[in-house]
DNA sequence: ATCTCCAATCAAAACCATTATATCACGTTA
DNA sequence: TAACGTGATATAATGGTTTTGATTGGAGAT
């Protein structure tokens, strides 16, 4: 790889009249200019982020901790970050976090080796003052770890009631919330704007806590069966709903006659079920740009106007609800 | 954020003698080791992998490139990999292709200019060249670039023709293979085992190009209409499966009674299908696994043996077939 | 004729960590 | 005693880039 010096050498300038060249700096005569990039492009030289990086302090990379890459909400998640990213000239490196305390630890160490410009956390994590502790610029998605800490989240609570209004409507009687677990924000949001309305129409709610990634099966079962009279079903996310849809569908439930039920989320999959999933569309591309602009003006210095968004979610009516 | 220069300055040693005790590399006193490290850990010091990257020309990154992070099968070996790269404290950049040539080129440059230690390609792409022209150390997942440029993919051929074998054993007499886009060699190597093992058994075999992330619901359904009498289907991804099978329950075909289905990947999903899928499982964590083995034995100049290495594949049969 | 100003350029310092080389003190050995 | 080995540490060079401060030559002003 030839290096600045080598560019220099060869057109006969400076180490630091090819840098300007390079960033369009200070002045620069237009034939120095010509010889100098005539000579980039002969070598093929390309800049060492690296070396600008350590002089800078900055490296354009923006980490993010998700706690698995694989659950479908995260893939697009991360899929909409990366591109949003790509768009503003950053990098992205991403961390597994499993909700794992120590592995999270031994990532933000890495944070600061690398000068990560910003941090994204998308992951409900236990090491709070640990992230703050480094001046790295953060922005939280789907929850919040503190009040100065930028945020941005759907609209969980509206979310919940939507859902809720939705079965009413429709006639439900009695009803189960298989929720993820609870120690994620955006699950008890999702699950306050529920109740609250379902207790407005005294409808009695049963709820069960389930993984989010790989719901148990024999748990949604074992409910359903405790509860054969619900007419009703509200789920944390579009994945348990396609769970909960299989277990209903192996009992001869139909739905949505006998029973409705609505996700959250909106995921492509939840189109093809069959009935088709109605659910919650949290606006995943809306809640990446938003978070990379918020955190790229937080990067710069800027002021940040609202510190906690909340983007709004949509009822997405389909043919699993009357 | 506290240098190396700080640390040195407040033990009363040099700069070298600090380094040595972090790297654990030659003569250091175990009075003056101690001292170090109690600096270390009062300011809270941290070497800073930009500086070191600069020196040794290795930034401990390993790229990633991948078509669309979101796809099911993507997702899942992301999580795979970036759990075997932290296990060698290695750090994930992840690039999403698009398969759009401009942006791969633009990531080329990027890896360049951050050292990247390593690159695996999980893409298919068109720059093959551009990608072997820096030196950086690199591998294929699921397709072969090059003859010499080490490869991990799983028994495509393989898949294909245990799926071939099944249906044929369960009575097949007219086959459809929902394969992806045609420009992937897995899909013309599953493609393949499963006409070589039909056209033996003088099954007729239609086929038809999908999308992987989002397979077209209209073709899947022009294309069932045009062969009413399929009795067999093979799907080049569970998730093209699903689609299918959403489609075939619309059209109100009993699987496996009517037709008999088989996905490729077994992913998670594919378990809660009515009926569950029968499919190909794919070992993506052993891909990889070895994926990150190998391209660490090159990146430590080590000798690969093996330079394409082929995964075992299996039939897991639930219940869309007979 | 002298001075100011400015475009154009350069050399050197800075960034931070690593390492090859140098230095020194001490003890051992020929 | 002089030469040598070795443990312990310091010094300085290295890597690639950007920035700072300094220098030059020439145009225009006084």
């Amino acid at each position: 790889m030839p290096t600045i010096k080598d560019v220099a050498k060869k057109a006969n300038v400076s180490v630091a009249t090819v840098s300007r060249v390079i960033n369009n700096t200070g002045y620069v005569n237009q034939e120095t200019r010509k010889m100098v990039v005539d000579v980039i492009e002969e070598l093929g030289y390309v800049p060492n982020e690296l070396a600008r990086s350590l002089f800078k302090k900055k490296s354009n990379i923006i980490g993010l901790v998700v706690p698995h890459i694989a659950t479908f909400f995260y893939a697009e998640l991360i899929e909409s970050l990366e591109d949003a990213i790509a768009h503003k000239g950053y990098k992205l490196m991403i961390f597994n976090s499993k909700d794992d305390v120590e592995l999270e630890k031994k990532y933000i160490n890495v944070f600061n080796q690398y000068n990560i410009d910003g941090l994204i956390i998308a992951a409900n994590t236990k090491s709070t003052k640990a992230y703050l502790k480094g001046n790295i610029p953060i922005i939280t998605i789907d929850h919040i770890i503190d009040d100065k800490v930028p945020s941005i989240t759907s609209d969980n609570i509206e979310g919940g009631r939507l859902a809720a209004k939705k079965l009413i409507k429709s006639g439900a009687t009695k009803a189960i919330h298989f929720r993820g677990p609870d120690v994620l924000i955006t699950v008890l949001d999702r699950a306050k704007g529920f109740y609250e309305e379902m207790d407005k129409a005294n409808i009695p709610v049963y709820s069960c806590d389930l993984d989010f990634k790989s719901p148990e099966l024999h748990l949604i079962e074992h409910y359903l069966n405790e509860h054969p009279d619900v007419d009703a079903i509200f789920c944390s996310s579009d994945i348990i709903a396609m769970y909960t849809m299989s277990v209903l569908q192996r009992k001869n439930y139909r739905v949505p006659e006998d029973v409705q039920i609505i996700g959250f989320d909106n995921i492509e999959l939840s189109e093809i079920l069959i009935p088709p999933l109605t659910t919650i569309a949290q606006p995943i591309n809306d809640i990446a740009v938003q978070a990379i602009d918020t955190l790229i003006e937080l990067i710069e210095k800027k002021e940040v106007k609202d510190l906690h968004k909340v983007l709004p979610v949509k009822l997405e009516e389909r043919n699993s609800t009357k």
